[in-house]
RNA sequence: ACCCCGGUAGCUCAGCUGGAUAGAGCAUCGGAUUUCUAAUCCGACGGUCACAGGUUCGAAUCCUGUCCGGGGUACCA
């Protein structure tokens, strides 16, 4: 059984907890005692401001508060505790205990990040798309957020169930079916299937908003469907299968994978005992004869749970879903990786739920809407952007660049290295910022190459990698491994310090469900690499502090590795 | 009308459960390559944190109001 590795954090915030309750036992325990790591790094490597705010209930000096931190004892690691400004505790690490960490790290197969699921079950649902509607740029949002949520609870420990809940049952099928049979081009369907259904999709549904038979018609096409009707019912299979074709082609550039595929087809068969369940509880009322939720005593509006023509909307889709879901798995949680709009949707729901007596935890994560510098996007627009033509487009700029930088390799391998950068730039751009901001696409953000991107952090990752051949081949044989890790440079102590706070970066992004703070800490981690890499020489080095580095340069790379597979982007060994 | 987001450098964004001099990237300008991958590094320039009040030792951050932008508000999801 290996040690447990615990960040530098979370003993210093046990520590000043400590200290707060043996001198301040009167403080109310709602005082935040915790450590965070330095805002500027000239005042020491952490920070701690419980002196001012418990200065500022006892009504006294917080300096003088501060000072019985200072005075207590230090835990062994720490090198040096000072007191500056209004009441700051300012704390500097022992090096040695920085090195002796960064060892610990190297010994762990997960460097430290903890196992806080253990037995827990995660449902996540994401990406979802429409049956019949090609993926847009818009949908690029669900599918790699969620993902990475996916692979960071994975990381944590954390069962998951990763579902794609996919929009395959629905009044459009009626419009489908009747344009199918009226106006398919037999030849489209086979060369683009998904673009042919969704212009049939388009036609028809125009044609039914100034045509009331054809409307009729339509209506009449998606009840047989409903009935059973084994013709509509083929169509409907060969439309779900034709969609689900092209969509598992773009998941599989995207090395996004599920554990189900279980679209809102699969819990038709409960829609009815769930309106009975609600009748049952009391929760429902006729309206204008439809089925509603009245929840405007609760500030949430009317939520519809069968409509007036006797069909069922989303609202009851979800709940059975909800149901069969915790049936079936038990999860502790369910997760939901939608777009904005969906927010009054998801109280609506989860108040119903909780009506109920639903147990499962339910959560929302929403993320704002792509859009273009001048418009949304909107297909009767002729906006859209392809996901597919997105992605052919970052490829094919990535691999302009490997040519130009790499001309002696060969074709396949450059292939190979435009397709992980090209894909990687799309999914950190999208990944790095904050997914509550509503995002603007521009060709020239998402593609980006240099800077604060996804490709800045693969090559970093392939100098390391380029770095340790080299050292393999000047030094064959020898194993840096049984040297011990020495810091002696500012850059690399720095370095040293960022390798450490990876755990707690990775519990964060789960817990806020915001992979964009893993992301801009492996940036951060990059670029302090970077600084090393170009001031402070390794293979060069004297013997001992080469190791030390080389040793120090596999601890990043490792990092960089873990930490971009958690945001679902491959990290090649040369770019 | 009501509800939910957002407004920070020329551009794209961090920071927002109050803390020290508001940070990155891009762009612009100036440097670094006989040396481990220059998709890099080092430096400079650049801000009335939309606006007005308030709370306090301290506000980009919390409260109130206003303006601007996006989204939502019963049979689409």
């Amino acid at each position: 059984m290996k040690k447990e590795i615990i960040s530098f954090e979370t003993l210093l915030s046990s520590w000043s907890a400590e200290v707060t309750a043996t001198n301040f036992p009167e403080a109310h325990s709602a005082i935040p005692s915790g450590v965070i790591p330095s805002r500027n790094e000239e005042f020491g490597d952490y920070q701690c401001e419980t002196a001012m705010k418990l200065a500022k209930e006892l009504k006294t000096n917080p300096r003088a508060v501060a000072l019985t931190y200072k005075k207590a004892v230090h835990p062994d690691f720490v090198e040096k505790i000072e007191i500056a400004g209004p009441g700051f505790i300012n704390i500097t690490l022992k090096t040695t205990a920085l090195a002796a960490q960064l060892e610990a790290m190297l010994a762990d197969e997960k460097i430290g990040v903890p196992n806080l699921g253990k037995n827990q079950t995660v449902i996540i649902d994401y990406s979802s798309p429409n049956v019949a509607k090609p993926m847009h740029i818009g949908h690029i949002r669900s599918t790699v957020i969620g993902n990475s949520l996916d692979r960071l609870y994975r990381a944590l420990g954390y069962n998951v169930i990763a579902d794609n809940h996919l929009g395959d049952w629905g009044t459009q099928f009626g419009l489908i079916i009747l344009g199918y049979r009226e106006f398919a081009d037999a030849e489209a369907l086979k060369t683009t299937p998904v673009e042919e259904l969704e212009r049939i999709y388009v036609k028809s549904y125009n044609l039914s908003k100034e045509d009331e038979i054809w409307r009729e018609r339509a209506k009449a096409e998606l009840v047989k469907l409903q009935q059973g009707d084994k013709e509509n019912r083929a169509l409907w299979e060969t439309f779900v299968e034709l969609t689900l074709n092209e969509f598992d082609r773009i998941y599989k550039r995207l090395g996004v994978s599920f554990d189900l595929c279980r679209g809102e087809s699969f819990y038709n068969d409960r829609l009815s005992s769930v309106i009975d369940l609600l009748k049952e509880k009391g929760l429902v009322t006729e309206s204008n004869g439809a089925l509603v939720c009245d929840l405007e005593a609760d500030g949430l509006n009317i939520a519809i749970v069968r409509k007036s023509d006797g069909g069922y909307n989303y609202t009851t889709t979800d709940i059975a879903t909800v149901m069969a879901r915790t049936e079936e798995f038990k999860p502790a949680e369910i997760i939901y990786v939608t777009d904005e709009r969906q927010q009054l949707h998801f109280k609506q729901f989860f108040h119903i739920c909780k009506k109920i007596g639903v147990p499962t935890r339910l959560t929302h994560v929403w993320f704002g809407l792509m859009r273009l510098p001048e418009a949304t996007f909107s297909t009767r627009e002729g906006n859209v952007i392809k996901l597919e033509a997105l992605l052919n487009e970052a490829e094919a700029r990535a691999l302009e660049i490997v040519k130009a930088s790499s001309p002696g390799m060969d074709a396949a391998q450059q292939h190979e290295i435009a397709r992980a950068v090209g894909i990687g730039a799309i999914k950190y751009t999208d990944l790095s910022q904050n997914p509550q901001s509503l995002v603007t696409f521009t060709w020239e953000k998402a593609l980006a190459m240099d800077g604060n991107s996804g490709p800045y952090l693969q090559y970093a990752y392939a100098r390391i990698a380029s770095v340790r051949d080299k050292y393999a081949e000047k030094f064959p044989g020898k194993n840096p491994d049984e040297f011990p890790v020495v810091l002696t440079e500012e850059q690399e102590r720095r370095l040293a310090l960022k390798l450490t706070r990876f755990p707690a970066a990775v519990e964060a992004a789960a817990k806020l469900a915001r992979p964009s703070v893993l992301a801009d800490y492996l940036f951060d981690l990059s670029q302090a690499y970077s600084s090393f890499y170009q001031n402070v020489p390794f293979l060069k080095a004297d013997e001992g502090v080469r190791e030390s580095r080389i040793r120090i340069c596999t601890l990043t790379a490792t990092t960089l590795k873990q930490g971009l597979d958690l945001l679902g982007i491959e990290t090649p060994e040369r770019i």
